[in-house]
RNA sequence: GCCGGGAUGGCGGAAUGGAAGACGCGGCGGACUCAAAAUCCGCUGGGCGCAAGCCCGUGUGGGUUCGAAUCCCACUCCCGGUACCA
């Protein structure tokens, strides 16, 4: 018998040779480049810029290849598509690698850029690399500068106070994550917190704007999220005043419980505590305040927080009723909510309520509870905040409350009217969200392009850039922007010198605006030209971490918000419509749709499995000798199992009866199998939980690596199909070696030849019926971002195909179809491998320009579906039919099923529930 | 604490009111091989049964429904965010 051609030895899948061939190729021919095209429908995605941290992680591959496989779908699917990608390069870790490897700055993030470059292109992007940004470039912070200077001049920029983690070791501001337990992490010394001028933008003005998201198609969590963030609630200002006639103004949900009011409560940082405090409680209250100050602001709303709080010695008056009442500080009331004071109803809040009792304070009710008894302040075990009528509250007394926010409760509403028409008080807004403060007491960032006179006035500087030297020195202490003579001078606008300021902007603010320099980051006449925006703006689709949902994600809609009523677009709408495109709102928002992906956090490993002999030292065990030994039974030596954790010199040991701490001495022996001696114990492996990775945690998975093992065709297809998206989760090793057998397979279907012996019109057409359903399943799929389902439909079709050779029952006009659609569906998902079975099966341009398949639903339709028959819910039969079946059609069908006669005679039909064709459901009693 | 998300075989996951476990990893058995790897074929949620088949099963406890992984209520644990990590 001759060979058949399925028997011909494929030529061996070489995919470092092919994919490095493919991408050069592809360099070459520009396949990448993206150019305006009125003629042709645009399409913006975009994935989250990466900071330059170093290496490229496999977290990174996760977030980019998704989303530059459906942006390649999109392309395939007739849309000129932009796919850019750049550099987030300012930031605090470069400061610290400055201080922790003597690096400066600046060259530890050009390295790194450099590397992640070479990284980012062996994923085999459609990255168009000529529109690469990065935000540490002159030519790039110039327009972070000019941006920040138009917000200045447009009012959305201003000197505000806020409190900041001051180090007086350091003399400078930490991050928060630098301040651990109220300490700096690195010299231990306690952080104060301190109150310091800084630059803020005036994002609450857009708060009303960004709780709409009716023209966005936005993940649904981010939307709740930000619009819990921005925390819009309604009530009214209400002005009390201390005896010495000074004001304070509160903010309150509940204007309709003044009357219950019987103490007042600021934050310990509040402005009017000093000249309250009475000189017999100073002593006290600077107390209180210090200890505040080494509280961090989630410690401070743990609601269930023991409450502490102590009397400032002083006296305000209530303005409904005269009366006076004392005042508190707390810190369950927080400087930056509100107006940093709070009136305090205790019979009818939660926090007041345990403050009153915690502090003896009198409690009041006003609202007589709807069908129950009166309250007594005296004996209440909790507040009461549902619905009744209110008492003891003049004016409004005998009016209903009820559970609704604002004025839907007529209490409130009453209130309201009352405290207008008596100039106590008028109705207000208050929104959680806090004005977006901006400065940074650091080095590395773009500095804030403002001028600070002899006269103490302030001028934004004309002359931008304002170039962040880069012959400074980094050290960990104040910024050394602080002390450079040759950057503080400066001279104003009317030629006098002036001083510059030194805080440099948040690095939020670079990632607010990169999408629209990616359209064009060599242009100098603006942030961005006109004529690319007109065309491709705004982003289509956006992608990114789930973790940007409150901050970056809230911060770029506001930005795009205020460029717009700035007039930055004015130029762009005008070019728009130039070219017969109405820019009605369509600088309302930065991304039409966005979607977003979990973490992919470290592998799980398990530590070495130990055998140690030694003897017992009261509760530890004092090692003479440590073994590693994989599969050592329990009973091998007085400790066995596994390693959790390795302390200065002493393990921690996972046996069965519990965890062991074993000290090892110096002269211990210690054996490591497949290692080097002379072992020591910093070489035993420690066991790791998943965790997101970082390097201390020596968890990170390099996808260079996995690359040069496995090629990025099956790094990415991996990275699609093995975890539901938007979820991530622990990487796992061993499952990479399926999608590396499935892209084998692909490999073997399209480098041998097929020829059918006996041609089965059925089996033809089952191939072809899969074939199109694929087309149907995985156009879906990408659409929806479910990457792991599309794949998994073409390892399906994989299977069939794999099936099919064998049994060479298929045309060769369906097999080739079922070919020509594997790879053309694969293409966005695996661009290299597909390419190159592209080009052998005689094709001469790319397949990443060829057109998505289209799915003939008729070829796609089954011919019967599996009617499920069940009884009292459980299913009983299968029974096959036509999909067209109606109701009384399946009900017979599956009354008349042998297998459901026994279950019949059990008892009486009580009911028949039909759906065809999938379902009948015979209900019996 | 507050806001958002999650929990399904040994593992990653699929199924968003109608067949639980698609697809893949791993495992078990077999073929090929002197042998191993690779590859190929079969089986693979748990239990009972010779079998037909039956029972149980989606974090926990309750509920709605002819029918619940899916909807509702209460809870447990895990992940993300919490305003200077990005």
């Amino acid at each position: 018998m001759p060979p058949s051609p399925t028997q011909i030895m494929a030529e061996q899948y070489d995919h470092e040779e092919l994919e490095r061939r493919w991408r050069d190729r592809w360099e070459a021919d520009g396949l990448y480049r993206s150019e305006v095209d009125w003629d042709r429908p645009k399409h913006y995605a975009l994935t989250m810029l990466p900071y330059t941290s170093g290496d490229l992680h496999i977290g990174h591959w996760y977030a980019m290849a998704p989303s530059d496989a459906r942006a390649r779908v999109m392309r395939m699917k007739g849309f000129n598509v932009l796919f850019p990608i750049g550099f987030d390069a300012f930031g605090l870790p470069a400061e610290n690698a400055a201080i922790s490897s003597n690096v400066h700055p600046a060259i530890w993030t050009w390295e790194n850029i450099e590397r992640m470059r070479g990284q980012l292109r062996t994923m085999g992007s459609m990255f168009d690399w000529e529109r690469e940004a990065i935000s540490a470039d002159p030519s790039y912070y110039v327009w972070t500068e000019w941006l920040f200077r138009r917000l200045y001049e447009g009012g959305l920029a201003y000197r505000g106070e806020a409190i900041v983690n001051w180090s007086p070791v350091l003399q400078t501001v930490l991050a928060n994550e630098q301040v651990i337990d109220g300490k700096d992490e690195r010299t231990g010394a306690p952080v104060e917190q301190r109150k310091m001028e800084q630059w803020f933008f005036a994002i609450t003005k857009y708060a009303e704007e960004l709780l709409d998201f009716s023209t966005i198609d936005w993940a649904d969590p981010v939307k709740v999220m930000q619009t819990n963030w921005i925390g819009r609630s309604e009530g009214a200002d209400v002005v009390f005043t201390t005896e010495a006639g000074e004001e304070i103004p509160v903010f309150t949900t509940r204007p309709d419980t003044l009357w219950g009011a019987t103490f007042m409560v600021l934050a310990p940082e509040h402005d009017l505590v000093d000249a309250l405090t009475s000189n017999d409680r100073r002593a006290a209250v600077d107390e209180y305040r210090e200890a505040t100050g080494r509280r961090s602001e989630i410690e401070r709303m743990e609601v269930d927080r023991e409450k502490t709080g102590v009397f400032t010695g002083g006296y305000a008056v209530n303005p409904v009723n005269g009366e006076k009442i004392p005042v508190w500080i707390a810190d369950y009331v927080l400087l930056s909510y509100g107006s940093g004071a709070i009136m305090a109803v205790p019979a009818h809040d939660e926090r007041d309520f345990a403050f009153a009792r915690a502090m003896n304070l009198p409690i009041v009710p006003v609202i007589h509870p709807a069908e129950a008894d009166p309250l007594d302040g005296d004996t209440m075990t909790e507040s009461y905040v549902g619905p009744g009528v209110m008492v003891h509250s003049g004016p409004i007394n005998g009016v209903e409350t009820t559970d609704a926010k604002g004025r839907e409760s007529p209490s409130v509403a009453a209130a309201i009217d009352w405290l207008g028409s008596n100039g106590l008080g008028k109705e207000a807004v208050n929104y959680r969200m806090r004005d977006w403060l901006i400065s940074r007491q650091r080095y590395w960032g773009a500095p804030i392009p403002m001028l600070y006179r002899a006269d103490g006035t302030i001028e934004p500087e004309q002359n931008l850039p304002v170039i962040l030297p880069e012959d400074l020195v980094v050290t960990g202490g104040a910024s050394p922007l602080t002390t450079d003579e040759a950057f503080l001078a400066a001279t104003d606008s009317k030629g006098e010198p002036a001083t510059r300021e030194t805080d440099t902007l948040d690095t939020f603010m670079c990632s607010s605006w990169y999408q629209y320099r990616y359209l064009s980051p060599h242009f100098d006449a603006g942030p961005f030209d006109p004529e690319e925006a007109a065309y491709w703006l705004p982003v289509d689709v956006y992608t990114g971490g789930a973790e940007h949902a409150t901050m970056h994600l809230l911060y770029t809609r506001f930005f795009t918000k205020a460029l717009r009523d700035l007039g930055v677009f004015d130029e762009t709408a005008a070019v728009m419509e130039s070219h017969g495109r109405d820019p009605t709102g369509l600088f309302d928002e930065p991304m039409l749709m966005s979607r977003n992906q979990g973490q992919i956090l470290g592998e799980e490993r398990t530590g070495d499995r130990l055998v140690i002999a030694g003897e017992w030292d009261e509760d530890r065990f004092v090692a003479t000798s440590v073994r590693v030994e994989d599969n050592a039974p329990v009973d091998a030596a007085p400790v066995v199992g596994e390693l959790l954790e390795h302390i200065d010199g002493s393990l921690q040991v996972a046996t069965g009866e519990g965890v062991v701490t074993v000290e090892v001495p110096d002269d211990a022996d210690i054996e490591i199998p497949g290692t080097m001696a002379p072992n020591e114990v910093s070489q035993l492996r420690e066991h790791v939980a998943t965790q997101r990775m970082s390097k201390s945690r020596g968890n990170v998975v390099n996808p260079d690596e996995l690359v040069e093992r496995y090629g990025a065709d099956t790094v990415r297809t991996h990275l699609m199909f093995a975890f539901d998206w938007e979820k991530g989760g622990p990487w796992n090793s061993h499952g990479i070696v399926g999608s590396r057998r499935f892209i084998e397979d692909v490999w073997k279907l399209g480098t041998t030849e097929y020829e059918p012996t006996t041609v089965s019109e059925d089996t033809s057409a089952a191939l072809r019926r899969l074939a199109h359903q694929t087309i149907q399943k995985v156009d879906r799929d990408m659409m929806a971002f479910k990457w792991n389902t599309a794949v998994a439909a073409l390892m399906t079709l994989r299977n069939r195909m794999l099936d099919e050779r064998t049994s060479r029952e298929v045309s060769t006009e369906a097999w080739d179809e079922a070919v020509s659609i594997l790879l053309l569906l694969l293409a966005p998902i695996a661009p290299h491998i597909t390419e190159e079975l592209w080009h052998r099966a005689g094709n001469t341009d790319s397949i990443h320009l060829q057109a998505w398949p289209e799915a003939d639903s008729v070829v796609a339709t089954d011919p019967t579906v599996t009617l499920v028959v069940q009884v009292n819910g459980k299913v009983r039969d299968r029974i096959e039919v036509a999909p067209d079946i109606d109701e009384d059609a399946a009900t017979a069908a599956a009354m008349a099923s042998e297998r459901i006669q026994t279950y019949l005679e059990q008892g009486e039909v009580q009911r028949v529930i039909a759906r065809p064709p999938g379902l009948v459901n015979i209900v019996i009693g």
